[in-house]
DNA sequence: ACCTGAACACCGTTCAAGT
DNA sequence: ACCTGAACACCGTTCAAGT
C-alpha cells in the first residue's frame, strides 16, 4: 500500500536554509535536514540526488529572495545596494554561497536584471551592462570583506559603504 | 628513547596548501595531509589543534604568498591589480579561503599596506584608505564572480576588468 | 509508492601504549 | 619526546526489506 508523502520538496528546502543559517553550510547534514522536516535521512535521497544537489537547490531559494527585494528596491540604485546589503548581512551564508562555482547561473543572471535595468536607466543602454557589472562586483566585494571582518578596526563601515556607492554613481553617470 | 621528527609545520602546511588547491577546501582532509608527509593522522594534532587551525595556516600561507606579490607589484596600482587577479587564479580556493571569518585579519591587514601606499601616492594620504577600499572591495568581488562563473556568457572578461580598472582609478583621482 | 534499518566507507579526534 | 593503533562518534550514501 502507498505510503502517504510525508514532508515535500520545499519543506526540506526550508529547512536546509534554517540550518545552512544558523549552523552554516558545514553544519548542513543529511540527518539534521531530516530529522528537522521528521523523516530519515535516506528518504531525502528520494528527493535530491545528494548533499550537494540539496545545496544548489538552498542556494537557489536564497537567490530567488534576494531577486524579489530587487524587484522590490527597483529602480533606484540606492535601494538596490541597500536591498543587497540587507539581504546579505541576514543570509550570510547563503550570500557566500552564491559566489560559489556550484552556484545556479541563470538564477543568479535573473536577480541581475533588475540592476542592470536600473543602471540603463541612469546611464542608457549601451553602458549599462558594465556599470551593472561595476557596482555589483565593488557591493559583492565589500560586503564580503565586510562579513569577513576585515573592517573591525577602521571606522564607520556604514559611511564607507554610503561613501564607495555615491562615488561610484558619480563616476558612472559621467563618462562611457 | 626520544623520536626523531618525522615533518615539520612548514611541511604539513605547504602539503595542505596543495590538497586544498587540487582538491578544495572540502578535500582537505587530515588523513591526506599526514600520508603526504609521511605520518599518520593523529601526529598531526601535535602541531594543529584541529583541522581548523590547519586550515587558518594555509590561509596564512597563501596571503604570505600573496603580499609577496603584492610588495613586487607595488607602487602601479594597474600591476597591484594584475597580480590580485594571478593570484586569485592561481589560487582560487585559497583566494575564497581569505574572505571566511576565520581568515586570519591582522596577515590581511599587512597585505593591504602596498596598497594603500599605492592609493596614497596616487590620491593622498587623506583619501588613500578610501581609495585603496573601492579598488580592493570591486577587484575582490569582480575575481570572486569571475571565479564563479558569472562572466561566463557576456563577452571579454578581460576587457571588463581592464575596464572597470581604469574607470575607478579616473574616478578616484579626481576627487575626495 | 514511499519510508526505513542496517550496513559500508570515510572522517575528525582522543588516548593509552609503544619506542 | 614523538608517533601510532585502536577506538568512538558522526557523516554520506546505498539497498534490501517493510508497509
Amino acid at each position: 500500500m502507498p505510503s502517504p508523502t510525508r514532508t515535500t520538496n520545499e519543506e526540506v528546502v526550508a529547512a536546509a536554509r534554517e540550518i545552512v543559517e544558523t549552523a552554516g553550510a558545514a553544519g548542513l547534514t543529511m540527518q539534521a535536514v531530516a530529522e528537522r522536516v521528521g523523516v530519515r535521512a535516506p528518504s531525502l535521497y528520494k528527493r535530491f540526488a545528494d548533499r550537494d544537489a540539496l545545496l544548489v537547490a538552498v542556494t537557489e531559494a536564497a537567490i530567488a529572495d534576494l531577486t524579489e527585494r530587487f524587484e522590490a528596491a527597483a529602480p533606484s540604485l540606492p535601494r538596490l545596494a541597500a536591498a543587497y546589503r540587507a539581504f546579505a548581512k541576514e543570509h550570510s551564508e547563503a550570500f557566500r554561497l552564491m559566489f560559489t562555482p556550484s552556484a545556479p547561473q541563470e538564477a543568479l543572471q535573473r536577480s541581475a536584471e533588475p540592476v542592470i535595468r536600473a543602471a540603463a536607466a541612469r546611464v542608457g543602454e549601451e553602458h549599462a551592462l558594465d556599470a551593472a557589472r561595476l557596482l555589483t562586483a565593488w557591493a559583492t566585494g565589500f560586503l564580503q570583506m565586510e562579513l569577513a571582518g576585515a573592517f573591525r578596526l577602521g571606522g564607520d563601515v556604514e559611511r564607507a559603504f554610503e561613501y564607495g556607492l555615491s562615488h561610484l554613481l558619480a563616476g558612472i553617470e559621467q563618462d562611457g
